[in-house]
DNA sequence: GCAGAATCAAACTGAACAGTACAGTTTGAA
DNA sequence: TTCAAACTGTACTGTTCAGTTTGATTCTGC
């Protein structure tokens, strides 16, 4: 029974996008079941019949969100160059404004407080955002140090502390400064700053 | 008619108590006035009469928790020893660690999720909050950092950049980790993974 | 074209809850 | 004692909203 006919998939994707713009927009509790039912083009009932519950929309949405983020990430990141210094460095500063692009968004800073704010209701959903940054974000960086660190680029003797250190000092832009900005559009750092952290990281590792 | 009575401002005191509790227990959302009422031992009429409106009195509980947290942090770094390199980095573990148990509380976590939450609605609120961790805490690093520099113990070229990349990279236990993490208390990071952070950070500087 | 499934619009139910009204009680000063 | 202000507890109002019911309408395969 766990088998969908494409037609209720489409349905339900109808749905779920309906529901994704009104929860970003409004959040949880600011999300009316018939303002969603509006905004995805389909009765109440029809919603009922395909989510139980407007929590259990919830969870689909945010984790469909969520996983789509993570598979973009995805890949393509072991044919970055990191064989010189000069080669690590512009593929940090790549990486790194690629991120802050990504998760300065609007939608994905929305997504965010969504999630934080439901977070103790709604752990899983917690967790899955958590993977996005920690998961997604924090392994790349290791990945691409580590290879950097095999080819003799630079010396690290802890890894997890320079993620660390590389990843939050970039983050912090965000985390805490961008997600409760509310005056326009949240600025990412721009190029300089983070060529600035990147190699000031770069000199802690000889 | 600013001026308030010592009488109402025990009261005002009380309730704001109450609520506090309530507040950060339940959220904006989940916190009936009902309940902060009866939490602060205080007739709902009595509360309206204090406070126009549930959100008002948000607002001046939020604020006054910051306000405490902020007022609670300042002074006292000026007397903290930075004039060699092992008086430095004792002092930045000792900074971190008191920092990070902080703010890894579960009631200063449960703050910051209402506070991100609700920030789109009420931003004074999350500025507020943002000056915490940005003012509060990126500020009194900023000047350590200088009172060692100045001793000729590091160096530093961009202050900013440094400022951002140490307490970014201890941050990032707590945002975005432990914001969301709900099975159990948030584990502030042990000391010892504290000093590897602060000694990387430091071989940045020379 | 027709049976049966899927969908629709709209009204309804029941509960939660912010905020108000009210009738009565405490407190403390004159 | 008296009076006024502050307070209390309870009940009420009006609204919002998740979820259901109803009964009609539109698809879809046969």
């Amino acid at each position: 029974m766990t088998q969908e006919s494409a037609r209720s998939e489409a349905k339900r994707a109808q749905i779920r996008h309906g529901a994704t713009r009104v929860f970003l927009a409004e959040g949880f509790a600011g999300a009316t079941t018939d303002a969603i039912a509006k905004a995805a083009g389909v009765s109440k009932q029809t919603l009922y019949v395909y989510y139980r519950s407007k929590e259990k929309l919830m969870i689909d949405v945010l984790g469909s969100l969520l996983s789509r983020l993570n598979r973009d990430h995805a890949a393509l990141d072991g044919d970055r160059p990191v064989d010189s210094l000069p080669q690590l460095r512009a593929t940090l500063v790549e990486l790194a404004s690629e991120v802050l692009e990504a998760i300065s968004g609007s939608d994905y800073l929305a997504l965010s407080r969504v999630i934080i704010a439901d977070s103790p209701r709604v752990p899983e959903i917690g967790r899955l955002w958590a993977q996005t940054i920690t998961g997604g974000i924090r392994l790349r960086v290791t990945e691409l140090l580590e290879r950097a660190r095999d080819a003799g680029v630079i010396v690290v003797d802890d890894m997890e502390a320079a993620t660390r250190l590389l990843t939050g000092g970039l983050l912090t832009y965000i985390l805490p400064d961008g997600i409760v900005a509310t005056d326009g559009p949240v600025t990412a750092p721009d190029r300089e700053r983070v060529e600035r952290i990147v190699d000031l990281f770069l000199r802690a590792t000889t």
